[in-house]
DNA sequence: TTGCGTGCAAAGCCTTTGCAACGGT
DNA sequence: ACCGTTGCAAAGGCTTTGCACGCAA
């Protein structure tokens, strides 16, 4: 467990500031709730958070948080590059840290799980794109449909 | 103008029903709503409406149409498969008549144009993401993000 | 101390639902 | 005449906003 490790412990401050902290400089308050979403938000790295399951995760440490910071601090995170939201194709919006590289998400269709894949997984599709419609595709994070692999093996009822 | 043509008109009843009418043969009543939202739907083949535009539309036609009729028409006209939802990025939900090929979305997020792109236009797509990550893309439209062409041409500020 | 951030309540948006009256078949 | 459909109003789910108090800097 090297200081390069990922961890998200409370007691190793003498790197550049990666999380919330980093709002300090931005002349912005670190308040208690901003640091616990934050904590819920990278304690579970592969799980999509809604807006909601943060409010469950914070509350349970800050009982008396409301909705309407989350929402606040969440826009503010993503604004400040920290967080992304990710539209998965339900009517809500998830969010994850921004720490990873950009990626798309995979979500199957019959047990929800949703995966990550890398822009060079998609194949030469920006070009294609680009050649048989005229489009430039932007940066942002596509969202494909499909089964994944365990639910292909447990049949196509 | 043979009648093969896609008008909808109201007077040539011999061939087999495309559109609403064919909800009769399922039981259920071809209602001056439902001619009507069809109507609206088919009468802009390149423009994807939301739930709200359609209101505005048939209302037009019958003022005391409301927006629990629509969505329930919807709801029913993409049960039976006249009718394809598409989710275009925002939080709204469109819709477009489903007589056209399967297809996917190519969205301008400058000045919001609308494409549609054949499954072709992919590559190959669906191989790649199955190599890479053993997903097996379903037949649910795509939507991408970016610029068309003549936002390209207007400039990248 | 200063004024940004928070909690609470209310409102906004899109969509769904309950129910009595309406109208297609 | 039957019963599927409609209009209206109310409610639901997610998110945003107004406002006075509270707390980070």
């Amino acid at each position: 467990m090297s200081s390069s490790d990922n961890r998200h412990g409370r007691d190793h401050i003498h790197e550049t500031p990666v999380g919330p902290a980093s709002l300090r400089s931005q002349g912005r308050r670190l308040t208690k709730q901003r640091q616990l979403i934050w904590d819920a938000l990278v304690s579970e790295p592969d799980t999509h958070l809604a807006a909601d399951d943060l409010v469950q995760r914070v509350q349970t440490q800050l009982p008396r948080t409301s909705a309407s910071t989350i929402y606040r601090t969440l826009e503010l995170l993503v604004d400040e590059g920290l967080v992304a939201r990710a539209d998965l194709g339900s009517d809500r919006t998830y969010y994850e840290p921004a720490t990873e590289h950009a990626h798309h998400h995979l979500v199957c269709e019959r047990c929800g799980a949703v995966v990550h894949i890398h822009d060079d997984a998609l194949g030469d599709l920006r070009g294609n794109i680009d050649a048989s419609a005229g489009y430039r595709l932007s940066a942002r994070p596509i969202t494909l449909f499909g089964t994944c692999r365990s639910c292909q093996r447990r049949g196509h009822s």
